[in-house]
DNA sequence: GAACACAAGATTGTATACGATAATGTGCCG
DNA sequence: CGGCACATTATCGTATACAATCTTGTGTTC
């Protein structure tokens, strides 16, 4: 049952899991038992506790003493802080990013948009946001920038999150339009035009967020309600 | 020996690596092992690992498969990051943090400056280093912006390493000008000028730094031959 | 009938034990 | 005498077992 887990698991398990938080398979408030995921994993609860902990330093699942660990259900507050901060790192780093891009980076990039257009005409609308934040941290690698590369990892997996409690339109994500004009600048290099239209981007983000009243409701409870 | 441990463990004794490794008691490349640091603070293996997960995730310590944890030995580059990292997050911060700065704040920083002042006096360089870093993060908390906060407070303490590495001029850190500058401006509410001396002090802060051409020594070889 | 106290169950927190892997020391061979 | 192969040792990686804590169900009392 067990595959041969071909390299240190807890990493293996911790990505696992963040993906099915970012492609929302896995809704905010879902508790995350460690036995029933070390059986999932054919792991031992030890590599499970390491996987759990990971998360929860990138804030994806938040860690309650004696009760367990739930996937995180961002308030208003970190929805706002999390894009305000975005907003100051992006921008700058798409600059970088022209200035320094090469052909080979934007094929990557187009091939990413591609992706992200195919799964999205597959109705895989989870997919495709994981393949828009990938967009986004794929700009900040070929800035150069790891250290800022990690920061923006972990802001796009957390806007993936908010997305999921605060998105109000549930209609088309409009970003490819925006992903579209970024990639134009920045194949022309044009450095500032990057770093004004991925900040109005960011805005765009933000600003399609109910960030109005909605509060958080905790889905587990919901569940119960509704099925 | 082992006092009753007043809370969860595991976080305390990653604050009191930090602590060590921020205050420059433990050198970068001093080994960290398992068994040992369990046994210091009498606890077990277990949740000394969780404490060097977490102390990795920050960065500040290095863990290399079954080779064991290390204090982590920036790379030239990795120092470079962090200062721009910073530039990128504090100077902004600082500016939010001098339109909403109250008298309790401002209170609280000036007797974060006056125990910086007071450690320096009597010697204690690693714990003025300390404290100023606290004076970086109590301004991003000042400003209300608790993920950038988050960001900052690791990025000090990284910093923190870095200077442990990378120190040219041994003599006084220059910042007590800088801080008292910043002081000025927020007390003032003047958020433009608030922004353009963090950003200034950051400069100063990374050209004090050697990055010409000075590697990280293997400090554990030097250990082993300066006795 | 409602509220509180208590007990049973479940889940996490921690410690210990065993297996795997890499560093080190020893002996043989060239 | 130098270099390589192998055994030894120490350390980490993982699994399991026990203890502490919280939740939940039940019975009693007002």
């Amino acid at each position: 049952m067990d595959l041969p887990s071909r390299d240190t698991s807890s990493e293996t398990i911790a990505e696992d899991i963040a993906l099915a938080i970012h492609e929302h398979r896995l809704p905010p408030g879902s508790k995350l038992s460690e036995d029933e995921v070390g059986e999932i994993f054919g792991v031992s609860r030890t590599v499970v506790r390491a996987a759990l902990q990971r998360l929860a330093h990138d804030r994806l699942v938040e860690l309650r003493r004696n009760r367990g660990a739930f996937v995180a259900q961002p308030s208003l507050r970190e929805a706002r802080e999390v894009f305000e901060a975005r907003a100051l790192l992006e921008p700058r780093t798409a600059r970088s990013a022209a200035e320094r891009i090469t052909e080979a980076d934007l094929a990557l990039l187009q091939r990413h948009i591609d992706a992200e257009h195919a799964a999205l005409a597959e109705g895989e609308a989870g997919r495709a946001l994981y393949l828009s934040g990938k967009f986004h941290i794929e700009i900040a690698r070929i800035a150069d920038q790891d250290t800022i590369a990690e920061f923006i990892t972990q802001l796009v997996a957390r806007s993936s999150l908010i997305i999921a409690v605060y998105w109000q339109r549930r209609g088309a994500l409009c970003e490819r339009h925006a992903h579209h004009a970024l990639m134009r600048a920045l194949a022309a290099h044009d450095g500032p035009l990057a770093e004004e239209l991925m900040k109005s981007h960011l805005l765009d983000l933000l600003s399609s967020l109910d960030l109005r009243s909605r509060v958080a409701v905790p889905s587990s409870l919901r569940e119960a309600l509704g099925g």
